[in-house]
DNA sequence: TGAACGGCAGACATGATGTCTGTAAGTTGT
DNA sequence: ACAACTTACAGACATCATGTCTGCCGTTCA
């Protein structure tokens, strides 16, 4: 039963919930906002944790600036929908829908909330025809 | 930037949906039906991940029995809920409201998801009168 | 040109996870 | 009660993901 690696790792999502932040930064601006007092030896990490989100596609660089400028290239809520699509596959055969019923009964949603579902799922309804 | 371990790992998944369908087993029981070519050293195997299930609460022990028999103390549902959460806690500081809406936006509800979900939502405006 | 900084390749430590071995304990049929 | 078998349990282990670090070379700019 091989493990199955995640496709984004808490490291990995700390410098992109930055990058979602910034929208644009180099590696020692995420590195003095990450690691306050981090050593030297932190820049290289954050160094790789770019490199293996840019081999993920999760962020672009843009080699022509010195330094290299660093920006996201998968949103927050692609991001979301993916990791939701994740749990799905493992505990619902892939459906959504019971995610969706899971997470609206599990209590927690404001009245404000339920009033923007609604109007989401009008929309698709309309859209739909 | 400690990795955080994952509540049910992949393997103790599997182990889960079997007792999820068949509300109790014995070691014995679930080895042939994960591992129909196993080993006999699989046999242990499950008796780990069930040990290690037992440890996180999510599956209970009949000591009483011999062999012993094996229950699942979560439903799947609550579990798929924990596994929310734990996407919200990562990616939307806790909120859930982002996760639903990413959800309904991606697509893949009928029109039947759509009304069920409508019902749910009416439930709970009653409910919060 | 040289001092300081960035890029990059690779090594490394740790820990999670799935698997396995060995041994003690329980069960069953005679 | 004994043998043959099954199960429980403790612990070891291999592998790999992940976060971190070192060293070297290229770039920039005074």
């Amino acid at each position: 039963m091989a493990r199955t690696p995640q496709d984004v790792t808490d490291a990995e999502l700390s410098v992109l919930q930055v990058l979602w932040e910034r929208q644009t930064a180099t590696v020692r601006e995420l590195t003095e906002r990450l690691y306050p007092e981090g050593t030297l030896a932190l820049h290289a990490t954050v160094q790789k944790l770019l490199e293996r989100l840019e081999a993920k596609k999760f962020v672009k660089r843009n080699r022509k600036t010195w330094p290299h400028q660093f920006t996201p290239s998968i949103e927050r809520e692609v991001l979301i929908v993916r990791q939701l699509q994740t749990t799905a596959d493992k505990l619902c055969e892939g459906e959504i829908h019971p995610l969706l019923t899971s997470l609206v009964k599990a209590r927690g949603l404001t009245a404000e909330n339920r009033k923007s579902l609604r109007g989401l799922l009008d929309e698709l309804d309309r859209e739909a025809k």
